[in-house]
Formats: structure tokens, C-alpha cells, sequence
DNA sequence: GATGAATGAGAATTCATTCAT
DNA sequence: GATGAATGAATTCTCATTCAT
């Protein structure tokens, strides 16, 4: 996303501003995920990034500006994450390697912007409501996912619920995973995931 | 802190005092549910409570010892989860069904106290004496309920992680029952859960 | 002072009543001398003198109010102390042992008083002077024992000033003796006064 | 307590803030010296130093912390007097002469941090880190003085607490010139203590 | 481009005093 | 007579944002 952001400073920058607002925003993005919103002080991000305030609002017009920047990274994130969900996922080898496959691009692209989609939920909950830029990100992302299987009739179980109800299992194990309170390696966090989603959507 | 710790388990509290105090606690959970820990304001609270600042004093030391008083009896909520678990849960038709009726009870307990731990775990209030109260609730479930069933060999899946994603998943799910953006029959919700569970870890 | 207080209630107390203010106004000295004015807390007093805020304001109309009759009670003794000073006081044995007997009684009712008449220079510095009350004890003391002795002409010393130093001297000392500041045996420091008085105002 | 010590010693200031700081301790000291320490207000503070509350902030982590700052620098001048003190003081004309132009110096310092001194004595801040800064200033005073004369064998005092009775009356009663309680001219003050002083411990 | 300094609205907390039982 | 509960004005402190150099 290195397009003009609405919100911030529009002008062209020279490569040491292109640097100094990189700081900033990788800054912002370790403080927001380490604090949240409200208990994130510019103080933190712009010592993080080892410059002023005066700084920072020379590239943000406001603490909230630099957040909706990485919402936006993030919510490109996940659309890629849509894009490249297979066509057709088929129950056979070839369709659950797939699956496996898109869940290791899916843990990928959280360890990125994991924590800026959970920020910004909990940023919801005050009402701030950064208006709709990605409101419903994991919900996009079920339905996508349940427009590509063929789910069992087994209980007659409403697909887009149960395809909600497994992206918000990958999206809270990853957490676990990235904050540490789940010690385990990527990669079986991944193959569990894939194996419990395989068993419960493709018939 | 020169007063004697006004505190909160403190004093015997005449009939008046126990409902004032029940009252703020009682608008705690809704604005900190609703506003999250640091967006909620005192103010806030005691407008619910239709009470004083004063008053709020009173009763606890401070934003966070309300806070605290409610993550306790959220953590107990947690307790008596665990300990309503079935010692053995089958793959067959009593099993399935005592599964689905742990999940609805789950389901009713996280209708309570479901906001609290989310707060509590955005609060990042680390160090303090809140930390380790129940630091790991949802491990603590999961565990449990991995020692409960016998998972099948499958893909050589680690028990305790699977397990560990379908609370997860439980807890998520309910979680956008709860806030509205998963607009859905609660025993629509439960039954996909238990579901989905059953299937994964019922061998 | 057993008197009816002006600002406190008027009313005849009964006997319980009695007890009542007096636990209060021994509490009140305990607190303001540990304390001093405004870091005393009603609370505080209410608690040494185990009854309850309601209480407090049954018998005092303020905390100033109690102050004052602490206040009251100290320019009381002061005056006694101003009254008990020898008409003559020579320079012979017998004024000598006559202005020790006298740093001996000064000694015996600041430590009773003394504690309040410290607060009380204290809480005048912020401006609440208590009009007027007693407003110079120490000038009144040191103007009394000025007129009782002939001061050598020595150096030409201001008499006034001299006896002002010295009672100022008596003050601090006692005070010092009183805060534990200077561990030391009464006598000694009644002595080591009276001494030190004898020698410079005595012709 | 989130943000990096802002605190009093810390930070390279530029000119300008050097100012600031300054201003803000010559308030304090006026206001405290005025009001004591509790009845001070950091409103009070700020509106003499003609600032604002942030910047107040900015140079001091708490009301407490300026009042150290000030603290601090007070016992610097006590130990300045007592480095001051002449090794011997001999009873005759020169040794008086230099006792009395310590007395004037003591005058003067106490004119800069009497005020300091004596709102400290007041405040009761005890226990924390300020005590001990300059715990027993008198009486370290009291107790050089002593070591740099011989005192008269007359009654047997005790040399220490005589010439902490003389220390404690020379505070005093400079407090009392300092409040406008004792109107009188300063050198007469300085010449009154020094010739109580002389007679009492110049044998 | 960058930065230290300044600001002030807003938040948490305290505590003397009043009220209802 | 006594007391627990309630109150709210006053106070300290924080922090996003603006300003001057």
C-alpha cells in the first residue's frame, strides 16, 4: 500500500521522509500490537521509532491517522488472502494440500497484520468505528471460503456459520500463537488447523 | 493510600451497601464489555450505576479493582465450566449429546462472562496481581477437555492443541454471537460448535 | 477549658455525650500533632476515636471547628504560663531556681499543648489564620518575661528581642525533645535551658 | 508511570526549558514557603511560574518531586554553613567577630531555604526517599558548632544540646524575622543571636 | 525536515460534609 | 445518640496535539 493514504500528508516524499514515515509506521504497528489503541502513547511510537513528536505529525494528522494506515495495509492483506483462496477445493489429496496451503499463506499474512485486526476490533468496541474500512474482515473471509466447498449435509449445518466458526478458530490459534501463550511451531499450528478444517467442510 | 483500604471484599456492607455495590459491578461489566478497559470512564460507570464518584470509591480502589472484582467471577464462571465437563465423552449418540449440552452451557456462562475475559485479555495489565488469577483460562479448558476424549490418530494431530482450537473457535464464535455481528439463533450457534467438535476430536 | 465552645454545639451533654467529644478532641491532638492540619483526615480522627464520620459532626461543625477547640484549650495553658511567671525574677539562687521551676512548668504544659500550638503555626501559613485567638503566644511569653528581669546592658540587646530568642529557644527545643528528634532526659533539657536563659538576661 | 522518567535531574534542557525549570522552582518555593506544603497548590505553583499544568509536568514527575528539587538544594546551603564554620572559636574580639559573621551567614542562607527547611519539618513526607536527604540538619549544625569551641564547665550542660538550644533558637527566631511576625532590623537580629550565643558557649 | 517545549481539555481520585435510618 | 452510606467540588496528573526555532 504505498499509494497516496487519505488521512495523512499527501505530498510526494523525498527518500528520508519515505524512511522516516516507514519507522514510524512499523513503530505504531509493535506499540498498537503490544498495547491497544487507547493504552498506545504517541510517546511510545515515536520513541520506538527514535524521532520527535513533532515528527510524527508531520506524517499523521493524528494517532488514529497512523493506525488506519495499517488497518488499510491489513486490509489489503486479507484480501489478497481472498484472492488466492482456490476455486474449488475438492475433497481429495490434491484439494486438502491446497487447503494446507492456503492456511500456511493465511498464518503468513497474520504474523503481519494479526495484530492490527485485533486492535482495531477492540478499538471497535469504543464506538470509534473507523468508518467501515474492513468492518467485517473475517466474516468476507468465510464467506468466501464457503462458496468453495461443498459442505456435508451430515447435521444440516448452516455453511456459512460453520466456515465463520473455523476462520475465527485459525484467526485465535494464530493469535495464541504470535503472543506466545501458545508455544508451538508454526508449522503444526498449520496442519492442525488445515486438519480440523478438511474434517469438518469438505464432504 | 492512607485511608485503610476501603477496598473491595472488605467490611460487612448493610443491605443498602450490598446493592450499591452490586449495582456498579453491574455497570462495570457493561461498559467495560462495551468501551473495552481504557476507553471506559468512571464517569461512565457510575452514570450506569446512576451513583456518585464518590460512592464508586467507596466500594473499590480503584477503575481497576472493579475490574478485578469482575475477572474473578468470570474465572470462577471458567471453573465451574471445567468441572461440568463429562469425565468421558464417547463417539456415540450419549456422548454427542452431553458435548452439545456442555457447549450450551459454555455458551450461557460466556453470555455472562464472556465480555470480561475479552477485556481482560486486551487490557494488557500484565504483572499485576490480575495476571495469573486466570491467566490461562482457555488453555486451562482445553486441556480438560482433551483429557476427556480420545482423539483419533488421524494426521498424528497433537491432542491438546486441537483441542485448544476449538475453544478457541467456541470462544470466538460466541464472541460475534454476543456482539451482534454474528446475527444468529443460539441454538443454531451451539449446535454448529458441538458439531463441529464431535467431528474433529470424537474418534 | 470545660466551658461551652463557641462554634461547637452549645447544647448540655449528657454524660455519654461528654465521653463522646472528649474521645474526639484527644484523638483530634493525636491526629493534627502526627499530621499537622491538612494532612489530617477526619477519617483518621473518627477511626483513633473509634465512632463514626455521622458522629464527628454531631459535636464539632468542622474540622476546623475541632481544631479550634484544641486551640482554645493551648492559649489556655499558655496564659496559665504567663501568669505563673514571678513578678521579679534576680539574679540570686532563688530567681534563678524560681526561672527554673518556670522553663520546668512551660516544659510540663507544652508537651501537653505544644503539639497544637506547632499545627497551628502551620496552618496560619496558609492563610486560615484562626482569628486571632492566640495569635502570638510566643511574643506575649517572651514580652511577660522581658518585663520581669533587668537585662544587662552589655551589648545593648534589644530586650525584647532577647527574651523573644529565648522563648523561641524553649519552643523548638521542647518541640524537639517532644518528636523524639532529641532523645534526651527531661531535666537535663529543662536545665540546659534555664541555664542558657540565666546567663543572658540575668544582670 | 508508563513514560520515560520525565523526573528532575534527567534530560540535556535547552535554554529555554533551563528558564522554565527555574521559574517553575522559584514559584514553588514561594508558594510552599507561603502555604505549606499540603495547602500548596500546583495550580497556585503554576500560575506564579506563569505556565501551564503540562509543563509543569514536563520538569516535575509530582508535586513532591519539585518540592525535593527544592529540598535538595536547601541542604546543599546547610552544609555550605557548616563548611563555613570557623575550625576554632576563641572568647575574644576575633573569635566573636567570627562567630557573628556566621550567624550573618546563617542569616543569610536561611533568608534563600529557611523556608524550605521548615515547610519539610512540616510535611510529614516521612519514610520516603526525602528523609535522610538532610534528616538532622540542626542538628549536624548544632553538633559542628559544638566541636569548635569549649564550652564553660559552669552547670555541667551537656555542650550538644546546649548548642542545639542555641541552632534551634537562631532558626527560629530568623523565621520569625523571615514571616514579618519579628519586624526588626536584620543586623540587629544577626547581633542579638550572636551575643546570646557568645555568652553561652564562650568560656 | 526535524525537534524540544508548551498547552489544556479531560481523566482518576480524595475527602469534608450531609443524609437517612 | 449514633452510624453507614452518599455526595460532588476540588485536586493531581496525563497525553494528544500545536508551536517556535
Amino acid at each position: 500500500m504505498t499509494t497516496a493514504t487519505p488521512g495523512d500528508t499527501e505530498r510526494r516524499l523525498r527518500p528520508r521522509g519515505q524512511r522516516t514515515r516507514a519507522r514510524l509506521l512499523d513503530a505504531g504497528l509493535e506499540v498498537f500490537t503490544q498495547k491497544g489503541f487507547h493504552a498506545a502513547r504517541v510517546d511510545d511510537i515515536v520513541k520506538v521509532a527514535s524521532t520527535s513528536h513533532g515528527t510524527f505529525y508531520l506524517y499523521f494528522t493524528s494517532k488514529e491517522g497512523l493506525f488506519e494506515a495499517l488497518v488499510e495495509e491489513a486490509a489489503g492483506d486479507m484480501s489478497v488472502l481472498i484472492d488466492s483462496l482456490p476455486t474449488r477445493i475438492r475433497n481429495d489429496d490434491l484439494g486438502r494440500a491446497a487447503l494446507r496451503a492456503w492456511v500456511g499463506q493465511f498464518a503468513d499474512l497474520y504474523s503481519r497484520s494479526g495484530g492490527t485486526l485485533r486492535v482495531w476490533a477492540e478499538a471497535e468496541l469504543s464506538g470509534d468505528r473507523m468508518a467501515g474500512i474492513g468492518d467485517d474482515l473475517m466474516g468476507s473471509l468465510a464467506a468466501a471460503l464457503a462458496s468453495r466447498v461443498t459442505i456435508p449435509r451430515r447435521t444440516g449445518l448452516d455453511p456459512a456459520m460453520a466456515t465463520l466458526a473455523l476462520i475465527a478458530m485459525c484467526e485465535r490459534l494464530l493469535y495464541y500463537g504470535m503472543t506466545g501463550q501458545l508455544k508451538a511451531d508454526h508449522d503444526v499450528i498449520v496442519d492442525t488447523l488445515a486438519d480440523i478444517i478438511a474434517d469438518a467442510i469438505l464432504s
